[in-house]
DNA sequence: AGCCAGACTTGGAAGAATTTTC
DNA sequence: GAAAATTCTTCCAAGTCTGGCT
């Protein structure tokens, strides 16, 4: 009966995604013009967190030992805190201090004349509370979902998000949405906006408080939306072959060009064409973080070197790029594109904060190679280079050393090396790490002493090994904690964003590898237009 | 012509889930 | 069978690029 009644209240949602049967939007004649994105769009827009629940009675948090009981507001934001209990962050000095003054603006008078110092505070009770506390996953159900012309799609980013900024209010949000589909907002509420834009995807907008940046509730990435995007995209990249020999030859008359501008745009294609570097806007100077792309690179990013006879021209880069992710390798480049750099660099004097090309910006590069072929931008050269040398890595696979996923694998780390898509090896925190040399020492020693006391007896050889192993892993923790040669390169960028999805499909069909060996669920979902295509002839 | 808000794309890290190892 | 390692998903910050404004 419970089944039943629960059946009839989400009958849709109680099929599971592989059950469903997938729409396949791609094998579709498109029933509207580019511009327009969907004739219906029906959602429930954003989830709101349900309001500020108080803390059971036998939750406490105590001042100096003492309990104290805290208005409401002050108590929701302590909540955070407490949440947040055991991350690094709250050694931070800074952090708690930012904390700790928000905090008290949120306290009554009462309670602020107690508290006066963050280090008195005890929040255990609290965070024990809420790490047993689990997330609603009817939320998810619920909100999770809209239709785009009458079919089922996923949200992407959850709406729910947004840890220490202001609370976003229906009265924050502009909806986007059918006309007739307008969404109920919370009782009592009512939206920002309702708009009925077909040219955008996004279904909800709301500005974040203290940045004050646009955010946006955006359909997940297996939707028709994104996924028709995705292909596209991956065209305009094809298409670029087209056009590289002219983009070409056209880049090395511009390097001996009397006109500055058309000087520096060319080496500055030259090396986004042969090197995928990002193009480099102006960075929001936001007070940290300055980072850099090919158009906004400093005269000390880059270092000239000729080798003693003068015959290879080598160009080392330097520099903190997307993410604060450090660019930094040696090339050979062309010696014309070597003469002009060591200009470019002499003009300014070798001063190096100087911008090292002070004539173009991507808003000029971007107006050039649109009037080449439509559809083209600078970031296009990196998807091209990207697919294209995957597609030449697999095609010199032609045996495989331990199996073909390993090769596989192979080809993908060229393209994230070429990319620069690093990940840190999380090093242990520094604490962290002083207790687990500590416990690593007391083995060791614990071992050695097993070893001595056995010395007289026979077949010490195991404890010998032991001994010789903990010792290992010991002088091992030594040299992670340096740290340094952390950075490992991640594949799943450029295997998400760079490498169209149908070169390795017709890899996997050819070499007979299931796709599930290459992509994960979520990836096959949102590559679904090109695994289901099932072309082993395609050619990138 | 330069600037910037708006709308997407791309990115590494954190956290969850799963597999492997001991 | 638990802990450790690895893999996958989610999160949201940090980029790109267009087009409208001054």
């Amino acid at each position: 009966l419970l089944l039943l009644w629960t059946f009839c209240e989400w009958p849709e949602l109680l099929v599971s995604n592989s059950q469903r049967e997938i729409w396949k939007w791609w094998e579709e004649e498109p029933k509207y013009e580019d511009s327009i994105k969907w004739m219906s769009l029906r959602h429930n827009g954003p989830a709101f967190p349900p309001p500020y629940e108080r803390l059971p009675d036998n939750i406490k948090f105590y001042y100096n030992g003492e309990i104290v009981t805290l208005n409401s507001e002050a108590e929701e934001v302590a909540s955070l805190y407490a949440k947040m209990l055991y991350h690094e962050l709250t050694r931070d000095e800074t952090f708690c201090k930012n904390f700790f003054t928000d905090w008290k603006d949120a306290m009554s008078p009462e309670v602020k004349d107690v508290i006066a110092a963050l280090d008195q505070c005890d929040f255990r009770e609290m965070a024990a509370y809420y790490k047993r506390k689990k997330t609603n996953e009817k939320v998810q159900q619920e909100f999770g979902y809209f239709f785009l012309d009458g079919h089922k799609q996923r949200i992407g980013n959850s709406p729910s998000r947004g840890k220490l900024k202001k609370k976003i209010l229906p009265e924050d949000v502009t909806i986007n949405c059918s006309e007739k589909e307008i969404p109920e907002p919370l009782p009592g509420c009512s939206w920002g906006q309702v708009q009925h834009n077909s040219a955008v995807i996004w279904l909800a907008s709301w500005k974040e408080s203290p940045p004050g940046k646009l955010k946006y509730m955006m359909p997940h990435a297996n939707s028709k939306l994104m996924g028709e995007r995705d292909w596209k995209k991956y065209e305009v990249a094809r298409r670029l072959k087209h056009h590289r020999d002219h983009i070409q030859e056209q880049y090395r008359k511009d390097w001996d060009s009397e006109d500055k501008s058309l000087q520096q745009r060319g080496v500055v294609l030259y090396l986004i064409d042969k090197f995928a570097l990002r193009v480099g806007n102006k960075t929001k100077e936001g007070m940290m973080a300055n980072t850099f792309g090919c158009c906004s690179l400093r005269v000390k990013h880059v270092t000239l070197h000729e080798d003693h006879k003068g015959e290879t021209k080598k160009l080392e880069f330097n520099f903190m790029g997307k993410s604060s992710i450090l660019d930094k390798k040696m090339v050979p480049v062309e010696e014309k594109v070597f003469r002009n750099l060591q200009l470019f660099k002499e003009e300014k004097g070798e001063r190096g904060e100087a911008d090292l090309f002070d004539h173009v910006n991507p808003q000029v590069l971007n107006t050039y190679l649109k009037g080449l072929t439509k559809g083209l931008t600078t970031k296009v050269f990196r998807t091209h280079i990207a697919s294209i040398t995957m597609e030449q890595e697999l095609k010199n696979l032609t045996h495989h050393i331990k199996d073909k996923v390993s090769s596989f694998n192979e080809a993908n780390r060229k393209v994230a090396e070429l990319c620069n898509h690093q990940r840190t090896k999380p090093a242990l925190h520094w604490f962290e790490l002083q207790v687990t040399i500590e416990a690593s020492r007391d083995e060791l020693s614990l071992s050695k002493k097993k070893l001595e006391q056995a010395m007289q007896g026979s077949s010490t050889e195991e404890l010998k090994n032991d001994v010789k192993r903990k010792d290992d892993e010991l002088r091992e923790l030594g040299v992670n904690s340096s740290m340094e040669e952390n950075k490992q390169l991640n594949l799943n960028s450029s295997k998400l964003y760079y490498i169209d999805p149908r070169i390795i499909v017709a890899w996997c069909i050819k070499w007979g590898v299931p796709v599930e060996k290459i992509y994960t669920k979520a990836q096959r979902d949102k590559f679904a237009w090109a695994i289901h295509m099932n072309d082993e002839n395609f050619e990138f």
